[in-house]
DNA sequence: CGTATTTGACCGGCGC
DNA sequence: GCGCCGGTCAAATACG
């Protein structure tokens, strides 16, 4: 979930993986004549992998900078959204917008220039699984589904629910998914509960598809109300955290895997494990009999 | 049978 | 004025 990720982003922090081996493993005495190349070779191997080490970190230093710059140029860029008040319904300019850049944006406070209350709208962000493909995101609130459309922007529907809980609560939400990553799904608030938030529902039974039935969509859910831009834009940065520990974690894998599988298909590597576990065994014996 | 969801039709705003 | 598009309505359908 969302908050245990954050909790672990102090230890994810530091950037990179350490990758580093210690591959003097084999004692300097006890070594004949064929053990010196095996030495010589691991040498060869460790010196090359610290050389590794310090350029993974540095292009793992440079990612998290990379990250850090876009994170403050999209939080300012939601700033400016804030201050301009003027009401310019425009339409959206597509094709090769990036999603999150896009979903930045509050156009949609401004679509409607004839209410003279603007309700408020706030988006979140929620991953779900890969292997879900529903529209619903359980925010603790009892939403009733009224309409979906498929929008030309975004090949995937969209969705739009009401607030359900309350007869008179004005608060709507649409939900679709992102353009470029279909598993993250892009929910906008409009307008304030006229509920308390303690009527939350906590059974988790809310916006199941199909007549209330129970279920769930087992996808991440961050409850709120429709608030202030600026919780939004934690929300934004938050998502994003989520998404760069995701990405450092399989990175890790990645690299793990890479070096597991480029050692294992290095003959030289298994013969000289080989023979150093055999020596080292054979050491072992003779020591064990004197 | 009651309630929620689905989905095609309709409406209104906007650009050309 | 016309067509496109997003948003909403409401009849049909599904489900418990």
């Amino acid at each position: 979930m969302s908050l245990n990720s954050e909790a672990n982003l102090s230890s994810m922090e530091p950037t990179c993986v350490d990758t580093s081996l210690n591959l003097n493993v084999i004692p300097s005495s006890h070594i004949d004549v064929a053990g010196e190349f095996l030495v010589e070779e691991l040498r060869r191997l460790n010196s090359e992998n610290k050389r590794l080490s310090e350029t993974l970190k540095h292009v793992c230093e440079s990612y998290v900078a990379l990250q850090k710059h876009v994170s403050e140029f999209n939080l300012l860029k939601n700033a400016d959204f804030e201050k301009e008040e003027k009401p310019s319904p425009k339409r959206k300019v597509e094709n090769g917008v990036n999603a999150y850049a896009e979903c930045n944006t509050e156009e949609e406070t401004f679509k409607r220039p004839k209410q003279s209350t603007t309700p408020k709208v706030s988006k979140v962000f929620v991953r779900t699984d890969a292997s879900d493909t529903s529209l619903y995101v359980r925010d603790g609130y009892q939403w009733r589904k009224y309409g979906q459309k498929v929008t030309r922007d975004n090949p995937s529907p969209r969705a739009y629910f009401k607030c359900s809980y309350a007869p008179g609560c004005p608060v709507k939400k649409k939900v679709q998914r992102s353009v470029e990553d279909p598993t993250v799904l892009v929910t906008t608030y409009e307008g304030e509960h006229n509920h308390g938030e303690h009527e939350m529902e906590i059974s988790g039974k809310s916006e199941s598809p199909g007549g209330g039935g129970g279920g769930g969509t087992g996808s991440v859910g961050c409850s709120r109300s429709a608030s202030s831009g600026r919780i939004e834009a934690l929300e934004l940065v938050h998502s994003r955290v989520v998404d760069m520990n995701a990405q450092k974690s399989w990175i890790h894998q990645f690299l793990v895997q890479q070096m597991a599988t480029s050692l294992t298909r290095d003959p030289n590597f298994t013969a000289a494990l080989a023979s150093a576990i055999s020596g080292r065994i054979l050491d072992d014996t003779s020591m064990s009999k004197r």
